[in-house]
Formats: C-alpha cells, structure tokens, sequence
RNA sequence: GCGAAAGUGGCGGAAUUGGCAGACGCACCAGACUUAGGAUCUGGCGGGUAAAACCGUGAGGGUUCGAGUCCCUCCUUUCGCACCA
C-alpha cells in the first residue's frame, strides 16, 4: 500500500494533476467514517410501529447459527436481503428487516467440550463477534428487535407454546426408535451417523434403540401443508415439489388378510387394490411384529431373518437401500385374500420398509416391478389381471402380453380375472372394490403419508428445557404456566458422556409436582433447535413483549413475510416446520395468516475453485479478508455481481478487485466532477426534452439504467445485470465527463424556478443530475460509497428515504423513426429504423431487396428490423 | 431408475416477448503517462481472412424471412427423490 502516500496523480494525457487525499477511494476511512455514524443512529433502521399507514414489507433473511465467524454465504445471503430491504425503503415502504440468532445446537457444546468454556460464553463470545461482521458489513438490520434463540426472553416462549400444543394434544409422548451409540451411551442425531458408526466411534456400529420421545403432531397438518403449497406461488416450484415429496401422500385402502387357520390378520396398504385378484402372495417388512410370532419355532429361518435386518440396516446407514438386491424367505404360514378365497404364501421381504404404510403389502407380481422381480427370482406366479382395453384376452393366454409393463393404471384399463369385477375401469374397480371390502368389514379407503410426527427430544444439555414433570403419583404433569420459563441450568458438566446432561443437576431434576405436591422429576431432555427457528420470524414483530410470545395485531400488520431469502438445504426441515408452526399459532387465534412465507427466494451456493468452501479443502474466503482488503461495499457488490443470486458463485478474488476498481471509478467521477445542485432541479433536469443528438443519449442512458434496476428488483432478481447496467452508465458517464459529448449543446432546456424565473440548462445540468442518480442507483447496493457521495454532492437528505426515483418508459426507449416502404405506387406498410442511421439508404436496399417485395406481394409486413445501413430482417405478422 | 434445472469465448456471465450473439466484468495483448506500476488512461480481444467472405451458443434433425431462444431425438453436468406398495 505503498502508493497511499502520493499526492501527485497523472491523468492519461500526461498532466499532472495534485490530488487531495480525500479524492482517492479508500474505502477504509469512508466505510469506518459512516459506520461510525451510523452507529450512533440506531433508530436508521427502525420500522414505523404497526399502526403506519404506510404499506408494509417484511423482508427476512435466514437467522445464522453463530459458529463463530460469517462466512461468505452469509454474506452473499444478506447482500440480496439488505439489497432488497434498501431499494423497498427508497420505494416509501415500511420496512422491517430484522435479525438475530439461532443460538442453541450441539456444535456449542462440542466448542466447550474441546475448548473448556461453557456453551452459553461461546455462543454469546460468537454472536458478538458475528454482530459486529454484520454492522461492519453496513446490513441494515433493525438491532432494536434482535432476537436470540438461547436467552430466556425467548425461549421461555418454546415452553409455553409447548404447554399449549400439549393441552391441545398436539404434543404427546410415545417410545421411538433412536440411533444410540453404546459407546458414548447417548443418543445420536442422523447427521451424527457417520457410514453407520458414531462420528466420535468410528469402529462403533450405531444400534437403533427404543426410547421415550416427545413428539409434535405435524402429521395431523400433513393435508392442509400438502394443500396449502398449491397456493405458495412465490415460492420455488423445486422447493414446493420437495415438500410434496417428503409429506408424500398417497391414497388407497387397507385390506385385511387373515391369516390360514387362524383368527389373526395381517393389515395391507395398496393403492391398488383393483389388482387384488392378481395378488399371489403377502410380503412382510423383516421388522414387522408378525414374523416373529410366525417363525418363532424355527430357527433357521430367524437366522436368515437377523441377516435380512442386519444387512438391511447397514445398506440404509450406507444410503444404499434403493440398491439392494430383492430378497427375501417363505416364512411357512399362508394367508387368505379376501375377495377369492385363495390361499397365498406369506413371505418377508427386504424390500418393504415397516416405517411406511402397515409394513406388509399385497405383491401383485403383474402390475409392479419390484413385486415382478422379487417374484421372478423365487419363482412366485404372476398373474394378469389387468389389460388395456384394446387387447385381446387371447393374447394374454398366448404369452404376448408382457408383465409388469402393462399400461394398468390408464382409464382405458380393463380388469379380467377379477371375479364379478371382471369387465370394469381400472378407477371404477378401485371406488368398487374399496366399498366392497368395507361393506365385508375387512377393509376401508386410507390415506397415508410419508411424514412422520416430528420427535423434539433430545437427550443434549443445550436446548429448551422440555417443560413436564413426571410426578411418583401423578404421572406425566405440565409445568404451569406461571412457573415458565424452566431455566436451563448454567455449569453444568456436559463432559460426562451419557444421558441427557441435565439429569446430572439434582437442582434441575428435583421438583414439585404441582398437582399434588408431591415429589417429581423433571423431563431433562431438551428440545429440537428446530423448534426455535419454527416462529422466531413472529418474534421479531415485537421481540421484547414480555407478557405474550407475539402481539397478534401487531404480527398481523407484518404478516407474512413478504420476502424469505435462504438457503435451498432448508427447504424441507426448516420450512415445513415453520409452516406447521404457523397453522397452529392460526389455529389458537394467534395469527390470521395460515402461511408464514409470501415469497421464498433460494439462493445458491458460493463455491471457490469449484467446490463448495470448506476447512478441509482450504478453499476458504473469510469475509473480515475481504472486507479489510476491498471494503465491505466491494465485497458486496461483488456478491452480487458475479453470478444471478439463485445459481452458484465461483468466488474469484480477481473479480473483487474488479468491483473495487469500479467503485474506484465513481468515487473519482464524482469527486471531481460533482456540484452542488438544488434537489428542485436535478430530479427534472433527467426529464427535459432534449431533442435527439448526445443529451439525448445521455438521457435515455439514465432511464434505461434505472429500467433495468427497477425491474430487476420487481421481477427476476438478476442484480449481477442491475450493475453491469450500472457500470455501462459510468462508463457513457466518463465519456461525457471528458467532453466527447456535448458539442454544442449549452443550452437545451428550460426549467421554471420556484419564483417563476426560466432557467437555462445545459449538458453540464445533466450530467450534474446524472451524478445524483447513479448514486442512487448504487444505494441498495453500496450503501457506504452511496451514502459518502450523496453527501459530497451537497444533498443533505438521508439517502435511505430518499424516493426511488421513476424511471420513464417513453425516455429509456430506443428512438426509432418510421419510413414508408412503398410496393407498386402503393404505400404499403413501414419500416422502423433508428434515428439517424442513414434512412434514405435503408429505404433504397429495402426497396431493392427482391424477397421482401416478394413476400409484400403475399403478406403484409409490419416492421423491418434495420441494423444501420444494413436490412437484417422482416417481421410479418 | 424417476423428477427438475442447466450446457454460450480462456473464465464469471449478458442477450426479459424468436430479431445486430458474446453486454458488463475478470484474465490476456498493445500503447500512453511514468524512476517505477499490482495505479490510471486509450485501444484490442469467439474462430477465420491481408481485408472481406464465411463459420460459430453440447450433438443431430425440424419449424420460420430469421432460432442461443420454439418443436423432436440424443449426449453431458448439477441438484432433488430414490424400493413409499
């Protein structure tokens, strides 16, 4: 940085020129001059409360886990959003635009366990670390309504909704399964599984065990989140089809088999029951509680089924259970198909999965490939029982017929060998044959889902307190209301493996029941971070109320947000709980809204050198670096700038440097160019009609600029080609600058003053007010260079509020003149060329050109396309 | 396997409704000013040609006066789902 103390400057043509230091861009001085003052403003940001009359705009950026440092998709993330919230400020909407910290979760307790502290100094020690990134960083964030998951302030409130789903029955407590590592004798969470072991066991097999969990009942929402994302039409389709998929609903019946020479029946979940007659045996999921009664007397066939389970296991640890082979063994039993009577072997299957359905199926051999290929391999019969329309039974009997390809499901579809449903529609079978087998008792219509009710416990020291008691007499008791919140005890020794930490602190454990008074114990496990990120957005609307967990008018004026911008990882988990969450809150009155989201916008990754950053591969851009180097302005702009927002970024320091030496290049334009104008006449002066020669050019350049942006930020959000725009006006702007435009035109415009006085205005009039709106076009984006050159431009008023200015369509348009091509004597249509390019030559060739009057002969064209002094094409309509 | 998105210079990417392909930026080359340049300014920069012509948007077909854009058939990459009965 050697040169930062030249004070000579040589410009192109070999003049020296003294610069004062405050005409080169530093960002460092300008960036910590308006931090400063911007810091002693808290109120900058701040909403108007909700009784504005104001429209409103909610625009919200995904809460951090605060891991201790930013990183640069943070960064990126917040650009779109503090981008978003600026330009929404500058249009006259009340803004929110808040910000806070999802600040319970495991990796607190790893930083303590590795580094001694406790996991609330850590996560506090990073939340103020990570603050201060994002203040350097000029995001606007109203800090008045910051909101941190692990304070008591809030969580207290994950209690009491708790109790409320609890009352409502929407909170209830069964045994589960969990993955458990005996090693550490604790439970582990899916991304702690690691090929099957634990993380910190390497060689350790995690066992799946049974263990009593708290759970939501989401599935009891799982229509109304399927139903509702219809209408989420500013989401993403990609984002909407993955919640679609993970609710997975899918409608059919429940048929029961009884089972040969018993009064047990075995329950079966098919969407396809009009091919029940094509069912030639029952399989079982190998965990189905069923296979241990049938084959408890003989032990080979349990060996064989501990190894279907044990390697179907380690194919799901592995995520390769869509890759195993089919297989399976003949338990030996039989059971009875309802509708013929007919005796089928009932077999185990690895292929059914117990967590779906009932965990037995029908296998219908001819109608579905994986029941086709099972049955291949063990010789099971595949009978046809469904044919499209045009084919002739005969062919069936000839073998010309080639299971499961049969188009079975069209409505063209014919059953055959169904008994007294032979003849029928594939979908009128299935409506017949359903109420059948109700009318018979032995089964009914079912929907089922994929969902599963989401399991909040979890046996970890940082989290919310789960508040229950279990009471020697009383059982399973609510804490009451009034006792919330269940403070998460401090120092409390979470070095010890095994159990929920808080089961260690008798202080915690040890208490009242509040029903009889008599001794209980306290649920020690702690909640899901889930649950936090669930409604924080609801908090924000009034973060310090401390008599409610939001305030519903007030939650009304904001809701919903207008505005979500995210990673695409939280696509399902994240927002089908928050949308959970909010038909709950809708359903105790807390909110009208029934979806909390309006618009979601995902972002994508920033990768470097083509992979995604991580520690690992070393390929890691610290933003503190960048900042430091380029300036947070730099920084920013570039993160948007050198991709569209939704697709990756290849992070290319070069490029930085790039963004920096444009920003160089305005601070310079306008340092040494700029004047003092008044407000009353540069905010017309772009208006003025300026006839056709540069000013002109001048002119439309400024409306097409702010065409662009307006409508990059209304529409498609590629604010990489906002600032290309912006680039080519400051480029158009040093020409100007440099008088290669202009000749000539002195004064081109008049203006009334407020005492009625006419003004002349010249070229230098424009470019003076061209200077105001380039610096208000780069406002949302580089609020620090922004704000410090509206200031040297003499305009004292906050540049935040200051209105976005309109652009006009009829200005930013192409000027275009029309001639009349005439055909045989007759005017016969137009051609539009643009202005000045020569027209009595365009209007020769067109008239020379054979294949346009050819075509004039036939069609009447409406609009040639002229490239000056060359006819490219004809527009015939 | 199923579904979705995307393939354009050395690179990131423009081209919003079919109409001058490669805006803007990076990298690179040349020049100017310089004791100096990793500053600044000027010019160049898809292939091809002396200059044109001509050829160029993953491949091959098609529609059209005209196709990166629309249609068909492939190929590749990324993401999501992956035995959901």
């Amino acid at each position: 940085m050697s040169h930062q103390e030249k004070t000579v400057v040589l410009d192109g043509r070999g003049t020296e020129q003294p610069r004062e230091p405050e005409q080169r861009y530093d960002p460092q001085s300008i960036e910590l001059r308006w931090h400063e003052r911007w810091s002693q403003q808290p109120e900058l940001y701040h909403a108007e409360p909700a009784t504005s009359q104001s429209k409103k705009y909610y625009v919200l950026e995904m809460l951090p886990y605060p891991s201790g440092a930013l990183h640069m998709g943070h960064v990126r993330n917040y650009s779109i959003g503090d981008a978003l919230a600026r330009f929404m400020w500058m249009k006259g909407y009340n803004v929110l635009h808040p910000m806070g910290w999802d600040a319970f979760g495991l990796p607190a307790e790893n930083a303590a366990l590795k580094n001694k502290t406790q996991p609330r100094e850590w996560t506090l020690h990073n939340i103020a670390n990570m603050k201060r990134q994002m203040q350097r960083l000029g995001f606007s964030y109203d800090w008045n309504t910051e909101v941190t998951t692990c304070l008591p302030d809030y969580y207290r409130w994950n209690q009491w909704f708790f109790l409320k789903f609890y009352e409502r029955g929407l909170a209830y407590r069964r045994k589960s399964k969990v993955n458990w590592c005996p090693e550490c004798a604790t439970v582990l969470a899916n991304e702690q599984v690691v090929n099957g072991c634990c993380w910190r066991h390497e060689e350790t097999l995690v066992e799946q065990r049974d263990l009593e969990q708290w759970f939501l009942r989401i599935t009891e929402y799982a229509d109304e989140l399927l139903r509702d994302l219809e209408n989420l039409e500013g989401w993403p389709e990609k984002v909407r089809t993955m919640q679609r998929n993970w609710i997975g609903r899918s409608e059919g019946a429940q048929v029961e088999f009884k089972l040969a020479g018993s009064d047990e029946k075995i329950t079966v979940f098919t969407t396809r029951i009009d091919t029940i007659f094509g069912a030639t045996s029952i399989q079982l999921a190998p965990e189905h509680p069923f296979v241990g009664k049938l084959i408890a007397d003989d032990p080979a066939r349990l060996t064989q089924l501990d190894e279907l389970i044990a390697e179907q296991r380690r194919a799901r640890e592995l995520g390769e259970l869509g890759e195993t082979e089919k297989r399976g063994f003949f338990t030996g039993a039989y059971a009875i198909n309802p509708f013929n009577h007919e005796k089928i072997p009932i077999w185990v299957a690895n292929y059914i999965l117990m967590g779906y359905g009932t965990g037995a199926i029908m296998s219908v051999p001819a109608h579905d490939e994986r029941d086709y290929e099972f049955a291949n391999k063990y010789g099971i019969e595949v009978r046809i029982v469904i044919l499209p329309r045009q084919t002739e039974p005969a062919a069936v009997a000839a073998g010309a017929v080639e299971p499961p390809t049969l188009p079975y499901t069209e409505m063209e579809s014919l059953l055959i060998n169904s008994g007294e449903f032979s003849g029928l529609g594939n979908q009128e079978a299935i409506q017949k044959m359903t109420r059948y087998a109700e009318e018979h008792g032995f089964g009914r219509a079912r929907v089922t889902y994929r969902l599963r009710d989401w399991g909040i416990s979890r046996q970890r020291y940082w989290g919310t307190p789960i508040p229950m008691l279990y009471c020697d007499g009383c059982g399973i008791v609510p804490v009451p209301e009034s006792e919330l919140p269940v403070l998460l005890p401090e120092h409390v020794d979470i070095t010890q493996q095994g159990g929920s930490p808080l089961g260690r602190v008798p202080e915690f454990v040890n208490a009242k029941c509040p029903k009889c008074g008599g001794h209980a114990r306290r649920e020690t496990d702690t909640m899901d971070t889930f649950v936090d990120s669930s409604w924080y957005f609801y908090r924000y609307t009034d973060a310090k109320l401390a008599t409610a967990p939001i305030d519903t008018a007030v939650a009304g004026y904001w809701f919903p947000i207008d505005q979500y911008i995210g990673g695409v990882e939280h696509a399902i988990l994240h927002l089908i709980y928050s949308r959970f969450w909010t038909k709950i809150m809708r359903d105790m009155g807390l909110v009208k809204n029934s979806e909390p989201v309006e618009r979601l916008f995902t972002q994508g990754m920033v990768i470097r050198n083509g992979a995604k950053m991580s520690k690992s591969k070393g390929n890691v851009v610290s933003p503190d670096e960048m900042v430091a180097r380029y300036g947070a302005d730099s920084t920013r702009v570039y993160a948007l700038f050198a991709a569209p927002p939704d697709r990756d970024l290849d992070w290319q320091e070069n490029g930085v440097e790039g963004v920096s030496r444009f920003l160089a290049r305005v601070h310079r334009l306008i340092i040494k160019n700029g004047k003092p104008m008044a407000s009353s006449e540069w905010k017309q002066v772009a208006s003025l009609p300026w006839g056709t020669g540069s000013a002109r050019d001048l002119q439309r350049k400024i409306h097409q600029t702010l065409r662009r942006i307006t409508q990059d930020f209304d529409g498609r959000w590629h604010f990489n080609t906002s600032i290309a725009a912006i680039m080519e006006f400051v480029n158009e702007l040093y020409l100007a600058a440099e008088g290669k435009l202009y000749e000539g035109e002195k004064q081109v415009g008049e203006l009334t003053d407020l005492d009625g006085r006419v003004m002349q205005l010249g070229g230098e009039d424009l470019r003076q007010s061209a200077y105001r709106y380039l610096v208000l076009m780069l406002a949302p984006f580089a609020p620090y260079l922004s704000s410090e050159l509206w200031e040297k431009l003499g305009e004292r008023s906050q540049l935040l509020r200051e209105p976005w200015p309109r652009f006009n369509p009829e200005l930013a348009r192409e000027e275009e003149i029309e001639l009349p091509i005439q055909i045989n004597g007759k005017n016969r249509s137009r051609i539009t060329v643009p202005a000045g390019t020569g027209d009595e030559e365009v209007r020769e060739r067109a008239l020379a050109d054979e294949k346009i009057a050819a075509l004039l002969g036939s069609k009447v064209p409406l609009k040639v396309i002229v490239v000056p002094g060359k006819l490219v094409n004809l527009v015939v309509r």
